[in-house]
DNA sequence: TTGACAGGCAAGTATTTACTTGCATAATTG
DNA sequence: CAATTATGCAAGTAAATACTTGCCTGTCAA
């Protein structure tokens, strides 16, 4: 099991949960080319990869495959402990 | 100005969250000592001084020096971005 | 069934980050 | 004032992390 802080330190993880807020359920593809859309400096598929299996380690990202195509799909609910760690913070 | 989610990353740095949270307004010495009593593995002075620097940085921490000491206090309202950036987390 | 497409694995490199070491400064205390 | 106490600074080391490179497996469509 993954560290939820430590998958959302990386700025690259961090823009791959906005972009499956945007857009639930994408493909490893489609994060790759929506990422090098939006941000100039996309980062190779295989670093993609990599960052996803830190989302999913973390319980951030569950995935679902299908054929040849494997989906993304945002979990939040991890979430819930960062804020109620440290009170004073509703 | 210091990244929030990076200053979170690391778990000395949040053990020291939890302590100024238990006690707020403790000086670097008390947060080290605080620190080896409870985990037995203490990091070192200048460690957890630099660990400090880094929550400082992020907003996390806020310092008041009063003669040679200087005391540490928690400010959780960094955190509150977090909570709402990925929605469907109430 | 051949080729293209989507993704996986693993070892190596490079960059970041955490920690150490040694000395310095400033405020108190005897 | 000298010694102690609390902290600061900076360069170096060690460990963790992000990224690359090269090849491999499975799926589907012509």
């Amino acid at each position: 099991m993954g560290d939820v802080f430590k998958a959302l330190a990386d700025p690259t993880r961090r823009a791959i949960l906005d972009e499956l807020t945007d857009r639930d359920g994408q493909t490893l593809f489609e994060i790759c080319t929506r990422l090098t859309m939006k941000h100039g400096s996309g980062s190779s598929r295989q670093a993609i990869s990599q960052h996803l299996e830190v989302l999913e380690s973390a319980g951030l990202v569950r995935t679902r495959r299908e054929g040849r195509y494997k989906y993304h799909f945002i979990d939040t609910s991890p979430l819930r402990n960062i804020a109620t760690r440290w009170p004073g913070n509703q």
